[in-house]
DNA sequence: ATCATTAAGTAAAACGTTACACTAAGACGA
DNA sequence: TCGTCTTAGTGTAACGTTTTACTTAATGAT
């Protein structure tokens, strides 16, 4: 049998709610003598409140989940573990919960977290925000929620960890036109995702500016490996002619496209050069690897948390929104011609 | 208001009993209108069971802990993901726990499991488990876990999935030795942990096996990569005299060797031939990948979690425990001479 | 006409806490 | 002596379910 307050209450031979005030440190009103005899009482026969009798009340689990498309993206495992070391840290548990970027089993997700056991949500899905009829009830609710890395339509001011996805595309499309690239083509993410949609616009600023519009290129991908490498491989020889430069919107599919690139017979970064999106990083004795947009995953999800948490401490909706910074790391992707 | 299952009672004009049994489909003895309205009144109303109510009386939270030392290590995010996909498929949650190995955190996350919201734990610690007082009393409560990866002293007989370490590096370490390596040296992990200890034990008996012993090493690292980068950064220029072959326990530290000799002036696997163990996987057009024994993390992660339901829905205790297979897989980090 | 059986429910206890509104006993000042 | 304060608690409702044992009305068999 588990031992119970009112097992602890019974030997100290005090009501259970000294007890209960005891173990919440609402002690003001209780002796001295009494305290060390429920302390000492608690500690003898181990007792640990049942977390669930006591979140019936208070109306609080301290545990919140985490919506993201897969944690075996090293992206999302390093959003997750700053995620996670910032609610430990505060007394809260993690919820993981891996999508694989599929909307039913999504919201089933979602479902099951609010109803059952967690206190607010982040979330990375890769999904169609904007759609997602969720987002009415979350609202509806005041269910204390954050987005990071998504956006969603502007008149939900919906809260979250962003990134100028537009501009760090720019940015990393005008280092390699300065680097002497004209022909640049682009793998996007799904555009049905505005974080995708964005970071093609950032894309085709970029090549604007410098007047080179007419060779914009842009080829639908997944975010996946699988995808990048499709992506490639799916071009007709015309399309790949004269290409030197490959703007993925993540990592992940740029390492892709180098597979495809070598198949087709183009070295990078001797024939083509690649940037990434994202930054996500692997041993480093590991060759080649993509200059990319370092997005600062961790940190990402440490501020997510952090604002989460805010928001269900103060019981009250919220809409800040957090810029994250973003920087071009140079590897070995990349060569000036 | 959240809505509860007396709003529904009272809209339908039954009693909250009759509610309850709809909703849980024990519905034999309610009529098929009554039951009907029931549906239609709970999707009108979008109402969800509160969880938490429910889990203090039927003492299941339908929620698991997954305690392991980083899932930033792709090994534990490919286990997470395998543990994750399983629970989820029937019903399950999983919180995730980062120990980042480390003692306190682990007793810490287990205790605010057990008594919170978990109705069982599976294990991938770094830590010596074989001292954990904790494991008593799991014994006592019949709480249930499992281990992945990781053992016990035999009396205790504790389930779980397991490799049969020992074998597998004789095996890996072997094959070096056939293809021609006789100085090899080995970087293991933490010796307090029986796995790592069973991985020099395989070492050990492939190089006796073969005459070698005097040429044995062992250096201590503690899985990671930096650890790997250190161990080989620590040997005396006459230790490393002369070596051929490098088995690290495990492709982290793999990884963090080949960085290490390639600043000492060793070229692999032109100089120096390198295994590993567990098989982690990166990009494939990322090179020189480890040779490597692989572990089929993901399959782990998914046998584990249905061992740990099956004693969770029996519950009664089951001292099972799967054995893993591996298997030697070849990239390129190793040259015969 | 009576009894047993079945169908269709219901009332109330229980789960283990916390929160709220009380109280009893003593101290202290006037 | 009375009234007020303070100290150190206490009793009980409430949280939202599930479970158990019970009820009622109709039906069918004898």
């Amino acid at each position: 049998m588990k031992i119970t307050i009112k097992d602890i209450a019974k030997r100290c031979a005090v009501s259970v709610t000294t007890v209960s005030m005891v173990m919440n440190g609402k002690s003001d009103s209780i002796g001295k003598d009494t305290i060390e005899r429920v302390r000492r009482t608690v500690a003898e026969l181990q007792y640990q409140p049942n977390a669930v009798a006591r979140s019936m009340i208070t109306k609080r689990t301290h545990s919140i989940g985490l919506v993201l498309p897969d944690i075996r993206n090293p992206f999302f495992s390093d959003l997750a573990k700053g995620v996670e070391d910032y609610l430990n840290a505060n007394g809260y548990g993690v919820f993981l919960c891996n999508t694989d970027s599929l909307m039913d089993k999504e919201d089933q997700y979602i479902r099951l977290l609010q109803a059952r056991l967690s206190d607010g949500l982040i979330f990375t899905t890769q999904n169609t925000i904007e759609s997602n009829p969720l987002f009415a009830t979350f609202a509806n609710q005041a269910y204390p929620f954050v987005l990071v890395e998504r956006y969603v339509a502007e008149p939900c001011g919906v809260p979250g960890v962003y990134v100028d996805n537009r501009r760090a595309a720019e940015e990393i499309c005008t280092y390699l036109i300065e680097r002497g690239h004209r022909r640049i083509i682009c793998i996007s993410g799904p555009l049905n995702t505005t974080n995708a949609r964005h970071r093609v616009e950032g894309y085709r600023t970029a090549l604007e500016r410098a007047g080179l519009s007419r060779h914009a290129l842009v080829i639908e991908g997944n975010y996946r490996y699988r995808g990048g490498y499709e992506a490639v491989r799916s071009l007709a020889a015309g399309q790949i002619e004269g290409v030197t430069g490959v703007f993925a919107s993540n990592d992940l599919m740029g390492y892709g496209a180098i597979e495809a690139l070598a198949e087709r017979g183009y070295s990078v970064p001797e024939d083509v050069s690649i940037v990434g999106f994202d930054g996500i990083s692997f041993p480093s004795v590991l060759k080649p690897q993509l200059t990319s947009v370092y997005l600062a995953a961790r940190q990402m999800g440490e501020k997510a948390a952090e604002l989460l948490l805010a928001i269900i401490e103060k019981r009250e909706p919220d809409t800040r929104r957090y810029a994250c910074a973003h920087a071009i790391v140079e590897k070995q992707s990349v060569r000036a011609i």
